[in-house]
DNA sequence: CGAATTCACGGAAACGTTTCCGTAAATATT
DNA sequence: AATATTTACGGAAACGTTTCCGTGAATTCG
């Protein structure tokens, strides 16, 4: 268990620590003879550079914070993929933080964050989304942050990355429409969602613009599963709606329940579209048509921005951009004709 | 954007950079007038010590490792959520790998790893379980280690958190038993997993002691999907067998669509049972039957065995240790007799 | 051939913490 | 009252790396 490092190496080589650090590095200071030797001691003793020291010295940690709201769904584990094929052919490593839902939880991370412990921030909010003072602390102290899907809509100078949440809600709501639906039901997370909101909006247009619907029907989701299993059973009972778009998929997954409980048939008697990345909506009984997000697509894209933001020289000139990326509509059985 | 360090309080205060250090860690040298000045300072400038510094320091890192081969099924999304709950309480950090399979990638990551970036590693190996080697300069640095599901049954003095496989692969084939299954087949991934050979072991031995099926009828899968979709579509036309065993879940599904396309009503036909982790298991059509793995229970577990051997006082005996939790059989109707 | 430049390397400072050691003043002990 | 101990703090070393600066020797140039 001895210690292998710079000194120990030097020692060996009866060579000076300034050496063979330039050595490891491929300094062109350093003549080609020194360096294979130095080269190959490394190799054989398994040498390799302290992080601490590295980081505190060179004020970089080739680490990276993921801050999302869990891991519940397919759509962050996806995303998340995304992220690491990013980081894995950069060198950087993966720090992940879950805030389920808890806004203290996210502001104590970023807190933490903002203190040279990584090279930037990727991050989606946790439901409560009134207070975003946070989010400066990390631009005073020069790291940058990449929001995506769940973005701050207020927040300036910062790079989002977000899918197309009004149009995709637009065309999953006219497909329903399309399909025959006269009363078109909304199942919503929080209210205070940027991308709930959003979603919600596209619904509301869409009915306004292509449908007879009277007024429209909003159904808020509870904290509980349960609650919200009998909220949804009588609003089902009572508002008998023959459409149902499901902003989240555990939403439709809870649909899908209560319908089976109440002896409603989908797709004849209702039908179900949601937003959702399940891997096996096409496996559900009947399967479920989808506005699929192209997660793996965001975690990519959202690295490559946070890297773009690292590497860049000017580090004084805020930068601002929105990348948005499509959705794709997979219809399935819930809401065929009749 | 001004670097607020322990020099630049001291500065700020008329106080040594000791004593501010001894301050913030509430050491019983400081006065608490002083105390209270320092902590007041540190709040009011968001102060948050340097980790790299602390890290190099004091050779902790409050970073743990996971190592996993990859995301794509619910498993190892909720034995992450279940590993961060504790890591969340102890105020430690995740560092996520993933393996993707790669033998070479995850002998790469152990080594980066070996070297202070992490006071531990929890790791579930890739696939090819061939060459363990790498493992053991963990343990020459003094760097703990636990393994969880895939584990090495070859390795020694290491800690490993596993399911009951072996009881869980009787279990599911007798049910098949049961159900009325006359000619069973196992669904398997790699030969060369651990857990998949301790399963298959499960199901050659229930056949064995309670079938009178003749011999065993076993499938390995491909790489590819669709590989493997036509390898099970001519084994269930040839052999036509009336009851699946899937080691894991993606075989499961895999069948679901086989048995779509040549028309084999499950559970009329052929019934189906599985590992599985899938959320929306009892969603499916028909609802698949499954062994379900303690998943977050395994996070847990793993990640407070973990921090039972970073905190120990005495490292050099090394720790052997066999935690086995219990999986569970979900009946669906996958598996309802005729 | 003397001067300027390049080459190849050594010494030391710096990154921000923590902790060992030292020490005046205050308090306790005999 | 003289000594011993505690209190509360300062100075400096150490963690392992990177990089600035310096310097002899080798090479190039006029």
């Amino acid at each position: 268990m001895n210690k292998i490092n710079i000194k120990y190496l030097a020692k060996e080589l009866n060579l000076a620590i300034s050496t063979v650090s330039r050595a490891l590095r491929d300094s062109h200071e350093i003549s080609a003879a020194t360096k294979a030797k130095v080269f190959a001691l490394a190799k054989e003793l398994n040498y390799e550079p302290n992080p601490n020291a590295s980081g505190l010295r060179g004020q970089k940690t080739k680490m990276i914070a993921v801050v999302i709201p869990d891991m519940v769904n397919d759509f962050f584990s996806l995303v998340i993929s995304g992220i690491e094929k990013i980081t894995q052919s950069k060198g950087y490593h993966i720090l992940l933080y879950f805030t389920h839902g808890d806004h203290e939880l996210e502001v104590s991370f970023i807190k933490t964050l903002a203190n040279g412990r990584v090279d930037g921030v990727l991050l989606s909010m946790s439901s409560e989304n009134n207070n975003r003072h946070h989010l400066g602390e990390l631009e005073k102290k020069g790291i940058p942050l990449v929001m995506f899907d769940r973005v701050c809509d207020t927040l300036q100078h910062v790079v989002k990355v977000t899918t197309d949440n009004y149009e995709s809600a637009v065309i999953a709501t006219r497909h329903l429409i399309d399909a025959g639906c006269k009363k078109i039901a909304y199942l919503q997370v929080h209210k205070n969602i940027s991308v709930g909101k959003i979603r919600m909006k596209g619904y509301l247009d869409a009915l306004q613009q292509h449908s007879s619907q009277a007024s429209p029907l909003v159904l808020e989701s509870a904290n509980d599963n349960e609650e919200t299993f009998q909220f949804l059973q009588q609003m089902l009972i009572k508002e008998k709606p023959d459409g149902i778009f499901a902003s989240i998929e555990k939403l439709a997954v809870i649909c899908y329940r209560v319908c089976e409980k109440i002896r409603l048939k989908i797709p004849e008697d209702i039908k179900v579209i949601s937003f959702s990345n399940l891997q096996t909506a096409s496996l559900l009984n009947p399967s479920l048509t989808t506005i699929t997000q192209p997660a793996f697509d965001i975690g990519e894209t959202a690295a490559n921005e946070l890297f773009q933001l690292i590497n860049r020289k000017d580090k004084s000139v805020a930068v601002e951009r929105n990348v948005v990326l499509k959705s794709r509509l997979i219809k399935g059985r819930s809401t065929a004709r009749n």
